[in-house]
DNA sequence: GTCTATACGACGATAGAC
DNA sequence: GTCTATCGTCGTATAGAC
């Protein structure tokens, strides 16, 4: 595999994970074959695959890029406002959410490429989402008596449930579960400026 | 297809689905193909193929008859705590967990032949656990202005968002988070003889 | 390092014989 | 109801051109 030490390869590398982004957001986790990303760069398979290990670590790295796309990087705090809307901005890329579904589902075998990519995510997301917890405790806007590592994990879970969900029922929302948890259940404030999203929609 | 209206092809797809059902949950989704289950079963692969439309067509009917085991159908009330043990339960069948969230994925093109199976499933999940919510209301065990629709998403939400941590995450829990949400943020008592279960191990 | 050509084996699926 | 034979597509491996 191309270690991308060379400006050209590495240029190559990105240009290949922009375009296969693209594709499995149209296209989603099942229905792309690396063929078609191969065409759509404009390279053979073996082009492809030479700046990835596999198809599957090529799926590992579009997701991962992906991350790194709207947050730029680094372990800033996270507000639950933020939250509720990178979840919903997911909306209008529906390919993207059964890629991301689909992975952590084949990263369940620890010797899967992207299971120590996606293990360290949901840690680190873990500890942000901790970290805001604990300051809404001290700034009394939750109740203090809650673990907020527990509360953290419920947060993720809430957020990550809602995808399926959403991609099977037609009037579920992907910020729904989630909202409905921060503003109604923790009794937090919505932003200003923000309807009523509670609701699931009708 | 096999419409499974004579008595022997009924009973060999009722065994095929068994055999691929112990197959799924040890290899899962992605690690299983149709030969391997066709050979446990003594068929050849268009054996099995006379017997469902497809592979995903297999896959979708052994979810579907694995959500009859447990609850002998019936549209009977439910308990939170039933909830939290239901989903526990499944710890010890990480293959099954795999094959639902895979599957719930692929389904969201609503060609896929899982796709109004699972929507009904989740429609109707939702159902029972709205009449529960309500029971709970008016018992005054829960908060009376939490809308029990939203209610019932964030808890569908809750447990299947666990799943994917748990996938990836080798110290969550299946249940912690819906337990967290149960018990400690909307503050149900727990069953007796339960200890705390709210936290992700260590 | 970058990339193409080619080949291989496994897969899901179909057609048709028995 | 079940088989064999066959097809097209897939991911992947290798050899070698530049």
């Amino acid at each position: 595999m191309a270690t991308g030490r060379y400006p050209k390869g590495v240029l190559k590398r990105e240009q290949i994970l922009d375009t296969a982004l693209e594709v499995f957001a149209d296209e989603g986790y099942r229905g792309t074959s690396l063929r078609t990303v191969a065409a759509r760069c404009g390279l053979s398979v073996a082009g492809v695959l030479h700046y990835f290990d596999s198809r599957e670590d090529l799926l590992a790295q579009v997701i991962a890029r992906r991350d790194t796309i709207p947050r730029p990087a680094g372990t800033s705090r996270v507000e639950p406002h933020a939250l509720v809307d990178g979840i919903r901005a997911n909306t209008d890329q529906p390919g993207l959410v059964e890629l991301f579904v689909s992975l952590v589902a084949a990263a369940r075998d620890h010797d899967h490429p992207a299971h120590e990519q996606l293990a360290r995510r949901y840690t680190s997301m873990r500890l942000r989402i901790q970290g805001a917890m604990r300051d809404l405790q001290e700034a009394g806007q939750i109740p203090a008596h809650l673990d907020p590592d527990a509360l953290a994990r419920l947060i993720i879970a809430a957020a990550d449930g809602a995808q399926l969900q959403w991609m099977v029922d037609d009037e579920a929302t992907l910020d729904g579960p989630l909202a409905t948890l921060v503003y109604d259940v923790l009794g937090l404030s919505r932003p200003s400026g923000e309807v009523d999203r509670g609701n699931a929609s009708i």
